[in-house]
DNA sequence: TGTAGTCATTGACTTTAGGTCAGCGAAAGT
DNA sequence: ACTTTCGCTGACCTAAAGTCAATGACTACA
């Protein structure tokens, strides 16, 4: 990577973690492209150097810290369903918080935007998570932890209709509880539930 | 009511119409203010009496539907818990559902807006869905169908979470699922899992 | 029935901010 | 040393949200 390529990666990087800076403080609406060039050093037209829209930087925020989930699950094959479950749903919302409530409002609603969603783009995010869960419990049917007719896509679906119902609630109602203090609750006292059925004593 | 006021209201009312219209077929960003108030027969400007903005036409759209549901439940207050809320989450994803996908991405987009999130507006209706809930599962409680040491905030909270989260993931995904199947799907075999143990045989 | 006042309606106008692009110059390639 | 590449610049363009003074049909009251 030569010093021109280094530069450039700098920049992006400058103009992701000023935004992150100025969407917690103050939200995506409040600011505008100005705000984040001037105040990472650099001029308006290089914005869309990197991002297409306005919109797209959110989503370049968040692609890190949740790419990490999924690496951090593969080297945890060897814990049960539950504990797993768990773990994902705490780090996941652990992702959300620590984005701050304004970037995360703005995600989800940049995820929602129609230009987003088709085939390909961002707006499948929730399919990815949705197959990541699908594949921890058809593992564990596979492995025996759950039984054999277990409805894995039904509960798959389930459960990222929880997640991401959690965070749209936490959203709107403007930092109003502790989403962690919920996902921790949440675990407890209904992931068991949830698979009570399926699950066997292996 | 004289002339005036029903002139009036017919025109809001025009606008209400047209632009679900237009929000089914093209979505919010496709089209704008003057596409409404043309198709609707009336010069821009009249738009900005009847909404502060072009996003608020659309939480407009969705208030009656859904106000209706909230008549409905208190005419039902025989039925059995479970009954009741699988009659709840397929009356709401009816709506949802009726509403088009386009206008329902863009109500979820508004509800997210900052603008809307603040007390007493329209971001708040997760609470009043959420107070409802509780509401019903507190009563159960108090007739003894459920026992005395139900945690009921955290089950409202799920189901408030769960419900969202399908409005949600269902936009995301581009209408790639039946709302309606998966809604009867989760409450024939979630929802009596996730109040078994609280759940007398009364 | 006449007249003063109200208010829904109008559409030209303002404003704002997202997005474009031709040109620049430092770095890379030869 | 010369040419090419490409990240960067900032003045400029443009679309569309939102404003407002003027209008005239309707209401209210004498």
């Amino acid at each position: 990577m030569n010093k021109r390529q280094l530069c450039a990666q700098e920049t992006k990087r400058k103009l992701i973690s000023t935004a992150l800076e100025l969407l917690k403080e103050k939200g995506f609406d409040a600011i505008n492209v100005e705000d984040i060039t001037k105040k990472a050093g650099v001029a308006k037209g290089t914005f869309y150097t990197y991002f297409k829209r306005k919109e797209d930087i959110v989503l370049d925020i968040s692609r890190v810290p949740f790419s990490e989930i999924a690496q951090e699950l593969q080297k945890m094959s060897d814990l049960k369903l539950i504990d797993k479950l768990t773990h994902y749903f705490h780090r996941f919302m652990e992702c959300v918080e620590s984005c701050g409530i304004n970037t995360c409002r703005q995600w989800t609603r940049d995820v929602l935007d129609p230009n987003n969603v088709p085939e390909n783009k961002d707006g499948q995010k929730w399919k990815y998570d949705y197959e990541m869960l699908r594949d921890i419990l058809a593992n564990a049917v596979n492995t025996g932890e759950l039984k054999k007719d277990t409805p894995v896509e039904l509960l798959a679906h389930v459960l990222i209709c929880e997640l991401y119902g959690m965070m749209t609630c936490w959203c709107m109602s403007d930092g109003k509880f502790e989403p962690l203090d919920w996902t921790q609750k949440f675990c407890e006292v209904q992931l068991s539930q949830i698979f009570s059925q399926y699950i066997t004593n292996k």
